[in-house]
RNA sequence: GGGCACGUAGCUCAGCGGGAGAGCACCGCCUUGACAUGGCGGGGGUCAGAGGUUCAAUCCCUCUCGUGCCCA
């Protein structure tokens, strides 16, 4: 027996446990099913699971289950990257605090720390996927940094090296100043700052007592400026280019050039240049020839070029200083307050710093045509599709991506210099020593590049090398291009759009055929959750609170396309409560003696009420097998909601109660039947959405012989199962019972009070469904009879309209008189209301003619329905003024 | 500044050319033999505003206002 409440915790242990012993999470590579592949975006490795991964993993899950039922060889591929300046900061952090650094402590042994942090720190993630109910294949989990993985970086780079693909090239990059390493652009996050404008006086050489005036939001980066820049149809200065104005501070001459980039709108229409430290100045010094003066070291301090002073002042000092120096020279024009963006390190929060170095480049541009092609051509889509605006906005304009990051953790570069610094790129130390004897004609000592290779580099490779390449395995070939990825907007660019240019180069074909882009989480209020806000909700709590499957389900509901999602407590509740509600469905059946019966065929059951679940069961799976196709994960919570408890619960087992205590065996023998195998059903359906409640009904109902529900196939749903008839029948008996409880609530009529029905003008038909129904229909309208009135109500009734007959209780002193005519008058203006639209919609000729005819037929409809009501409403008006 | 969304019941959101919907919240009644994490009933909306297309517009188009996000 089901026990008086569902425990979550107890059975979530239980079943996962059990899942995964029996193998149901395993792909099958080697059977004859159709394979459906999902590729896990690997989490980073120190990271532990946030409301996005809850949300990403249920949306995977549930699809990953629903194709498994659905008989396919699903592979949910899981993995964690090896998130390279995260984890070396984890680890630096850790090392700190035996007072060493990974300096002291030399590259090799500081690897083999972040090794071992991993072995023993690294698994938290999984283990947590765990807990949400995540039934990836585990047997198969990769992690960036594997052997296998290592050697298909190589070989990627190698080959994209060879092919002038990847190049080593002197630009600005952008530098973390604390962190130490160039980051992408990806990874710089643009906040928007209050800070000055500051307005500087330039002398121009030769002219006494002119000046051209600069502004800038960084005046220690004047110690760099190497030009000055008008725009060359700016009047004001036309006199000016050609000549030189003098860098104060320095003395350097600065020539002044005309050049676009120079906004005559803004500030005086003069920029100062510094090609070695902001990305705009650096095209224009190209431009113009400029020379390139870097300032900075790796720390962001001054060094030797600039002069003596500010040697060694860090960056935000050294600005103090040029500013006090410029001030006493009365150099100053004006100092404005300015909000700009600063651009932030995502992982060190220090302001990123232009810096002028020397790293490895992938040629971005070139790889980016496969994909989009492939997105254009449709080999690709995007779902919901407007997303594809926004992967073609970037893949059109994309820059040449930095691959090199200086940092210990990570892939490192497979490049060797020769002593003239010769470049030999090669999968291993052999080979590049090979070639530099062939080189070189003899051997000379090789240094290898120190650097490694942005994590993203090895994501990129994950829809491939997880699968074994460049081995050609079994796997590779079944699983590689695979079904649909899913992620959030933010990774498009990080993740989707590299997947998809290594994809088209190495395999020749798209990664996967959908992407489908969900929602970010945020909290209630709409605002992203953040440690420093203090609104984050945490997954783990929600499901020790409320149960795992109400946390997947509240997902999946508010999963609507194209918005994000605003998590409530209160929702997640609202789900606990359903699934309580299912738990007491299932139990009630247990109790009432619903048990499966394997005899049990659909199609001949003979009972009414028992056609109609059966044709409602039938359409709640149709719905919800279309919406999980269609990523609509919202429809499919809702069909399923709506069926468990809108109909089953309130109606189906409201209805078939006096059956199952009544003395006609055959129908209890098969409601019980019905009862059983429709609850089997919605656990099919439930499944995916809500894994372990249904898992656990589902193995009372069934039994242990009829095996784990993850493995059971999906219910067939056979439209054939609809009878119309049927539903048609309960939809009446509902509207009869709702008009009833309606009035009775209106009137005040006590709820414990049994009163009589009459019913007057129904057709034969009517009565034959009352006469069928009767019972259930007199305890569900807590009733006292139910009969057909041939002549006229008694006085003091209460009179209501159901199709063409009259409903009419007979309360007696009860009624109200003069409320009762105002109910009824209200309702008759209601229903005129609704004629007069109709009727007016009908008249109109153009309608008549360009309507669609069905669309008329609809219409005529709708107005005889309206018109039946309201003359029965009226007759009812008369009655009551005649009493 | 450019782009993409979004403004529908108190809140969160479906719907997206022909009858305004759901969940939650709210109000009233109810310890009815699965369930008070419940049952029954109810109130509540010029579908942001203004034009246009159409026989017909919450839905399509344009503009305005407001909100969010991305990019510069």
């Amino acid at each position: 027996m089901l026990d008086k409440t569902y425990r979550p915790a107890e059975v979530e242990a239980k079943f996962y446990d059990l899942w995964e012993k029996s193998g149901a999470f395993a792909a099958r590579p080697g059977s004859a099913l159709t394979p459906y592949a999902i590729m896990m975006p690997p989490p980073n490795v120190t990271g532990s699971l946030h409301m996005g991964h809850a949300l990403t993993f249920t949306l995977q899950d549930i699809l990953i289950r629903y194709h498994r039922m659905r008989g396919f060889d699903a592979l949910w591929q899981p993995g964690t990257d090896h998130a390279g300046i995260a984890t070396q900061m984890v680890v630096e952090r850790q090392i700190a605090l035996e007072q060493t650094d990974r300096h002291k402590l030399g590259r090799e042994k500081f690897v083999e720390r972040v090794w071992q942090w991993k072995a023993e720190s690294g698994g938290t993630i999984a283990r947590q996927l765990r807990r949400l109910g995540a039934s990836a294949d585990w047997s198969r989990e990769r992690f960036t940094m594997d052997a296998g993985l290592s050697a298909a970086v190589r070989k990627v780079f190698v080959a994209l090296y060879r092919k002038g693909l990847i190049y080593r090239d002197k630009r600005l990059v952008n530098w973390d100043p604390k962190l130490h390493t160039a980051i992408s652009d990806l990874e710089v996050e643009s906040r928007e700052t209050k800070g000055s404008l500051w307005h500087f006086k330039y002398p121009i050489e030769g002219r006494k007592g002119e000046f051209v005036i600069v502004a800038t939001t960084r005046p220690e980066t004047m110690l760099g400026d190497t030009g000055v820049a008008v725009h060359p149809e700016d009047e004001r200065y036309r006199h000016l280019v050609g000549r030189q104005a003098i860098l104060p501070l320095v003395g350097r001459r600065l020539p002044i050039v005309a050049d676009p980039h120079a906004d005559p709108a803004t500030g005086s229409g003069a920029v100062k240049i510094t090609p070695a430290h902001d990305f705009n100045d650096f095209e224009v010094g190209r431009r113009h020839k400029l020379e390139l003066v870097n300032i900075f070291d790796r720390d962001a301090r001054l060094n030797d070029n600039a002069p003596e002073p500010y040697r060694s002042l860090d960056r935000f000092a050294a600005r103090e200083r040029v500013v006090a120096a410029l001030e006493a020279q009365g150099l100053v024009e004006k100092v404005e307050p300015h909000v700009y963006m600063v651009p932030f390190g995502d992982r060190s929060g220090v302001v990123i710093e232009p810096w002028l170095t020397d790293q490895w480049y992938c040629d971005a541009k070139t790889l980016a045509q496969a994909p989009i092609a492939a997105v254009e051509s449709g080999r690709t889509v995007f779902v919901p599709k407007q997303w594809e605006n926004t992967f073609f906005e970037w893949m059109r304009n994309i820059q040449p991506w930095c691959i090199s990051r200086q940092l210990w953790w990570g892939h490192q570069i497979p490049a060797w210099y020769g002593p003239d610094d010769e470049i030999f790129v090669a999968e291993s130390e052999e080979e590049a020593v090979a070639a530099a004897r062939r080189h070189y004609g003899e051997d000379r000592p090789l240094r290898r590049d120190e650097d490694v290779l942005d994590t993203w580099f090895s994501s990129a490779l994950w829809p491939f090398s997880t699968l074994g390449w460049p081995e050609e395995t079994a796997e590779l070939r079944r699983y590689y291009p695979g079904d649909v990825l899913v992620t959030g907007f933010d990774i498009i660019f990080f993740w989707v759009a590299r997947m998809m240019m290594m994809g088209h180069e190495f395999m020749g074909r798209e990664p996967f055929r959908t992407v489908y882009i969900h929602a970010l989480v945020r909290d209630e209020r709409g605002q992203k959750m953040s440690k420093s806000k203090g609104n984050i909700i945490d997954p783990l709590d929600l499901i020790e609170r409320f149960g795992c499957d109400a946390l997947r389900f509240t997902l999946a509901a508010l999963a609507a396309q194209g918005r994000d999602i605003k998590l409530a407590e209160s929702r997640v509740e609202g789900y606990r409560n359903f699934a309580t509600k299912l738990w007491n469905a299932a139990r009630y059946a247990e109790m009432s003696g619903c048990a499966l019966d394997a005899a049990f065929a659909p199609s001949r059951c003979r009972l009414t009420v028992n056609r109609w679940i059966l044709g409602a069961l039938a359409e709640a799976g149709r719905r919800t097998a279309e919406a999980i196709d269609a990523f609509k994960f919202n429809d499919a919570a809702s069909a399923l909601y709506q069926f468990v408890w809108g109909t089953f619960c309130d109606w189906y087992i409201e209805f078939t109660k006096p059956i199952l205590t009544g003395a006609e065996e055959a129908a209890k023998a098969e409601t019980r039947a019905t009862t059983a195998w429709v609850l089997g059903e919605t656990m099919h359906l439930l499944h995916p959405l809500m894994p372990f409640i249904t898992e656990e009904i589902w193995a009372h109902l069934a039994g242990s012989a009829a095996g784990l529900l993850i493995a059971a196939p999906w219910p067939s749903c056979s439209e054939s199962a609809v009878d119309p008839e049927a539903s048609a029948e309960m939809d009446w008996v509902v509207s009869l019972v709702s008009a009833v409880r309606t009035v009775r609530a209106e009137i005040g009529v006590p709820a414990a009070a049994r009163i009589p029905l009459l019913i007057k003008g129904a057709a034969p038909a009517s009565l034959a469904r009352l006469v069928r129904h009767r019972e259930l229909i007199l305890r569900l309208a807590r009733l006292e009879r139910a009969e057909p009135l041939a002549g006229d109500p008694p006085k003091g009734s209460v009179q209501m309209v159901l199709d063409e007959a009259t409903l009419i209780l007979p309360l007696g002193e009860v009624v109200d008189l003069a409320q009762e005519r105002a109910r009824l008058t209200r309702e008759i203006a209601r229903q005129d209301g609704e004629i007069g639209k109709i009727t007016k919609k009908l008249g109109n000729e153009q309608f008549i003619a360009k309507a669609k005819p069905e669309v008329v037929e609809e219409q005529r409809e709708r107005l005889a329905e309206a018109e039946q009501a309201r003359d029965k409403l009226r007759a009812a008006l008369a009655r009551l003024a005649a009493t």
